[in-house]
DNA sequence: TGTTAGCACTCTCTTGTGTAGAGTGCTAAC
DNA sequence: GTTAGCACTCTACACAAGAGAGTGCTAACA
């Protein structure tokens, strides 16, 4: 299916209008508006031919015309070429990521937030925890008679703790003994591959304290489990209310509650892992209460493994192009980011 | 100002029908409804009267009546005597807490959410960390060969930590020394009166060296501002939808606007931190955006001071009854649980 | 053959009008 | 003091008419 040259610029004009105004986009607009040197009647004969083609709709017949989502999927298939951002748009976002940003968390929830306020939609940043992180050594720090700090740090220099009751009259050498003796049992081991049965050998060594030895098996399979949870950073949901399409007060609340499904989105997120940059369109994606928007998305690796991905949700008129840029852009600041954290 | 007993019936009528309704109530619809032995014009001469005293108001001639926030108050100072929640409220609440409490945020986080759904309205959490703990020691845990994890621990068991970078060529041994000299310095010292300049004597200690002692400043004073921060959940935002007074989607952006304002709904739940229960209705709020709304709100106290606030926000058409009743019982079961956590 | 002007047609959106329904206030009777 | 009756008011809803925007079709033109 080739389409003429003057054809795709009509099918471009429509597109962009449309994506700037939420507006059906008549003829007589576009020859107005646009100067492409033929008149509103050569343009209705060429939109009737694209809306044959499948590429126009009509909401009814007095309206102008929408682009269908096959006219986005062409769209952002063959028609944008997704640029550098403007010097504005990057000092904002490198202001915005310098205003707060204290924790790896909070760089997350920055990237949330900058991705919402330049796409002007929902944004999403689904966080692996690095489940490749492997297990460094344990160390009990004293806190008073009864109790001690249990530390457990890996090799990446997170570090997961929790309190414990010590038996009575346990010597801090002897915590240390017992600390060193796990450390080297577990020492280089992938927090994903612990189990408990791993640390049954040293339950004698515990003197048979039951107590401290769930304790410690509690603590190690906690953080193994903290670990491996994806963590799930959502930005600017207040943004439905500025899209049109969303005007109504049970379409948005229909969409908020989709937001608070946190398993749910994780699975869309999840779906498609595989390619860098992943664009779904209407009722492309799989999930039927958002079939009406669009999802842009982009996976980011750190050594080839995927260690996150970031999506804007909205409707189907969508500034694909500048969220491209903005996440290409985000993209390798985190890049960035995360290399000389690893280093 | 006394009103008389079937007055006072009818207001309560009025206001207890308008609170389940949501509808101005006519005097019909109270004869119908109700069995008080008079005439819809009986009533209506009573209604008359309610509205010269300023109880009730009319939005329009023809419509039924709705209480005044003048009612509304008069109806929680002196008609209203919460009682126990039922055995199925409470059975509700008990598996809501039973299902997801692992750490103290998630205690306040369902406390949230369960204040919400009991009272189908947006409720807040608000804590204050508990700023009187002091500092106890710090430690050293060796990383690698640059870095190691500085761990800053208080006497109530909690744990801080960061990454610092390390001179090259320091010994365990010698940040051990540190470390024990910096926690005989501070030991005992509220978090909060801790200040930079106490550290610098220790400069030379450092052997000059900047980026160690910027790097141990910041994480101590990075612990004790964490540790000051209030913290604060909100519940149920969605329920915002439910709530015919707040049907257009313009309020509700509007609110949820404030409800994104931190510091705002800060201030508003520290305003009142004196009594233990407060109720503020309609235009009694200083906030001019939530003057439709009233707020329930009840802050808890262990050993005198206060550490946090619970409220509900709401239309002034408010479940008060109830919505006190929820937060008595769920301030008696923080109560326990930090009661326990202290000892 | 492609392009254009003209015109009738269609559909939505807004405005105005009429009616049903609910509730009140007033008056006179009990 | 209470009640029935009645006129009055106001809203909500339905329906109709007109304005506006856009289309499709046809016939003329280059």
């Amino acid at each position: 299916m080739m389409l003429t040259d003057r054809k795709k610029k009509i099918l471009q004009i429509v597109i962009e209008d449309y994506i700037a105004t939420a507006e059906p986009v008549g003829s007589r607009t576009i020859a107005r508006k646009y100067d492409l040197g033929i008149s509103p009647a050569t343009i209705r004969n060429e939109m009737s031919d694209l809306e044959l083609l499948g590429f126009l709709e009509q909401p009814h017949t007095s309206a102008g015309r929408v682009p269908s989502a096959q006219a986005y999927r062409f769209y952002v298939d063959s028609m944008i070429s997704p640029g550098a951002l403007t010097d504005n748009d990057r000092a904002l976002i490198d202001g915005w990521y310098r205003e707060r940003v204290r924790s790896i968390d909070d760089i997350f929830q920055s990237t949330a937030k900058i991705l919402s306020r330049m796409s002007k939609n929902v944004s999403m940043v689904l966080t692996n925890r690095d489940s490749s992180s492997s297990f460094s050594y344990m160390r009990f720090l004293p806190l008073d008679r009864n109790r001690a700090i249990l530390c457990l740090i890996t090799d990446d220099g997170n570090i997961d703790n929790c309190v414990v009751d010590i038996p009575l009259g346990m010597k801090q050498d002897e915590m240390d003994y017992l600390a060193q003796r796990i450390s080297n049992k577990l020492h280089g081991m992938k927090l994903s591959n612990i189990k408990g049965n791993m640390l049954e050998e040293l339950y004698v060594d515990l003197s048979g304290d039951k107590m401290l030895f769930t304790s410690l098996l509690k603590a190690v399979q906690q953080m193994s489990a903290g670990q491996q949870e994806q963590k799930m950073f959502l930005g600017g949901t207040k943004q439905l209310f500025n899209q049109p399409e969303f005007r109504d007060a049970d379409r948005i609340k229909e969409l908020l509650g989709v937001l608070e499904e946190e398993k749910l989105l994780k699975d869309m997120l999840n779906a498609g892992e595989n390619s860098g940059l992943r664009i779904t369109i209407g009722s492309e994606n799989k999930f039927t209460s958002i079939q009406d928007c669009s999802m842009v998305q982009a996976t980011y690796r750190l050594n080839g493994q995927v260690v996150g991905t970031m999506a804007v949700l909205g409707p189907t008129r969508m500034e694909y192009c500048k969220v491209i840029s903005v996440m290409d852009y985000l993209h390798k600041y985190l890049q960035v980011v995360f290399d000389k954290a690893k280093t």
